[in-house]
DNA sequence: TCCAATTGCGCAATCGATTGCATTAATATT
DNA sequence: AATATTAATGCAATCGATTGCGCAATTGGA
């Protein structure tokens, strides 16, 4: 009842009386063998059904053919566009992608890289975990010289190749956005600063004010894990003030919700006595009433770039890192548009 | 500049003038390598930065310690979540999860377990396409006796374990409910006829229908892909019947959501006028407005169940195929609820 | 016709870890 | 002290595919 292994090369070598290496070169069309040998192998081959052991290639050539990717959460609509854009190109060139979660938990990001490791990846799309740590995991990846790409959430210290939005412009927009709306007290909702992202929002946050001469009041800052939850508490904080925000910029689309939630069940009219902007255009903020306003962040076409970036430094060893920065786009909906 | 090669055991082995053989033993633990002996080989393997070559090892024992996972879409919640499950059980037992897309295409669907396959995945679990076609693919994978464990959207035809929500009762609960609301025209809007989930969905629906006494008018059921253009166009030809419903049970949430704004763009009321059931509980239904009731199905712990089965079949090669099948919910929201 | 060039293929080592069996060293038994 | 046990380690083959080098056969040129 159970089948017999899997045939090898060894297997059809034999059947034909000629030598494992011939079939190995017959079956990469190296020009060295006959056309007729080679059909000969070929049509064998199919019949008994070969598919080549991709371990003992990968062995022998000392690369795995696969490309890891790890993110935060895999179900996160950003994340999982990320992922959806490397897989497709990695795909299309030939590679396997292997995906592993962290849970922003930084234990489990070392245990994963190491994991990734020793199977041999040829090369690590990463977006690291919120919880900081000293990654000294990632640097053993590129004393080891295995191509690196980080996305998103990058670490300055490692010099590689990264690819991030505009975070700075987007909360520039954002910002700016509100003022021209008429909001005049501006608040903002940021998350662990061990992440440049947020320290990029937020920059781009006070420049706008900086620019539009309005003064910088350090009680309309507040930093959190952006939670729903967290939102909640921080927009509740923020209008006990003894002189409250008029609008708020959330360093994402969940706590804009919840902040929205909360300031409608307390009788506050979005966006006329309110505007509201969140980040990261997730898929309920279109859906939901009043619809947010946020930044859209081009997460397919970021991971087809990881993609393009880590193929090239695997297969031309290219020794340049470079940052690449998308834009982003400021979309506008109901949350914050009372102009019109 | 360039890094040497990674150390194998035969490196520690020259170092120490002992064999590779032990230096593999004593780094198994195995308990014919003395203590001082097996300490000797550890330290050492720690201070070069000794990490197992995985390629090596999988070839040797003829595993790779790693399973595939193929959705139609990994950038969508059930999906999304599904795999997050399997992440997790696969990664506390040791293994890798593979994860690629068919992107609901047959030929990238053959495609991708060939190379599966190839790469010599311990299991496979899928979700298999909508598109059709005749799964010679996956026969395959049974002939050569690797585990395969299908979830979600099965192939009847191709005894293995299979795991699947309920799908006829979360049919029957929404039709139940909707007639409970007083509405009388219950409308059904119905995916693919080749995946048996879409069929079950309306088997519940006419059950119930049939429970309840009302008899069945086949113009109140319309089939298509359920995509968001579908489920606009589709409610608008249940429309313009002579007698149009008063309610409709999509076969997603998508459609619900689209259905549920085309109605609302003309004037009709929700859920006074008419009510609307979508299916999968996508986050987006909870947070729109009104809030779209749904079938919850439990994506993470399908995916856990589907790992669970996977690895015993693995490691126990269990011989008897199962259909678990797991309980949906009927989530009640504001898009049906017009009793209370 | 004879030597050179070209073509077609095989030998054997290699990638790194694993393991059955053999061998040596250490300890126990009488 | 001599033999029997037991403990600790080494040898060498193996997993399946790849490839540098060499050899034989075929073809070409003078």
């Amino acid at each position: 009842m159970h089948k017999k292994t899997d045939p090898t090369i060894h297997d059809i070598a034999r059947e034909l009386n000629i030598s494992a290496s011939t079939v190995s070169r017959a079956l990469q069309n190296n020009p060295r063998i006959s056309f007729k040998t080679r059909e000969k192998i070929i049509a064998l081959a199919n019949s008994v059904g070969y598919r080549p052991n991709t371990l003992a290639s990968n062995l022998r050539n000392k690369r795995s053919n696969t490309i890891g990717i790890v993110v935060p959460l895999i179900n996160r609509y950003f994340f999982s566009a990320v992922i959806s854009g490397v897989e497709e190109v990695a795909f299309k060139a030939g590679y396997t992608v292997v995906i592993s979660q962290s849970n922003d938990l930084a234990n489990k990001e070392i245990s994963i890289v190491h994991s990734m490791l020793a199977n041999r990846v040829d090369g690590l799309i990463i977006s690291i975990a919120m919880q900081p740590t000293n990654y000294e995991h990632l640097k053993t990846f590129r004393k080891k010289n295995v191509p690196l790409v980080f996305f998103d959430r990058t670490v300055a210290e490692i010099d590689t190749n990264k690819i991030v939005v505009d975070d700075f412009m987007g909360g520039f927009r954002v910002t700016q956005h509100l003022i021209d709306q008429g909001y005049k007290r501006i608040g903002h909702m940021s998350g662990p600063q061990n992440l440049q992202t947020y320290i990029d929002r937020k920059k781009g946050y006070f420049e706008a004010l900086l620019k539009n001469g309005i003064s910088y009041d350090e009680s309309l800052v507040v930093t959190n894990s952006l939670t729903s939850e967290d939102g909640k508490d921080a927009v509740q904080q923020l209008m006990n003030l003894p002189v409250p925000p008029d609008a708020i910029f959330c360093g994402n689309d969940t706590t804009a919700l919840s902040s929205m939630i909360y300031l409608r069940d307390r009788g506050i009219r979005i966006p006329e006595d309110f505007g509201i902007v969140g980040f990261s255009n997730e898929p309920f903020s279109k859906v939901v009433s009043p619809s947010i306003s946020t930044i859209a962040q081009p997460g397919f076409l970021m991971g087809q770039k990881a993609a393009e970036l880590i193929l090239q430094q695997i297969e031309h060893k290219d020794r340049s890192f470079k940052t690449i920065v998308l834009p982003t786009e400021l979309v506008v909906r109901e949350s914050s548009n009372r102009m019109r």
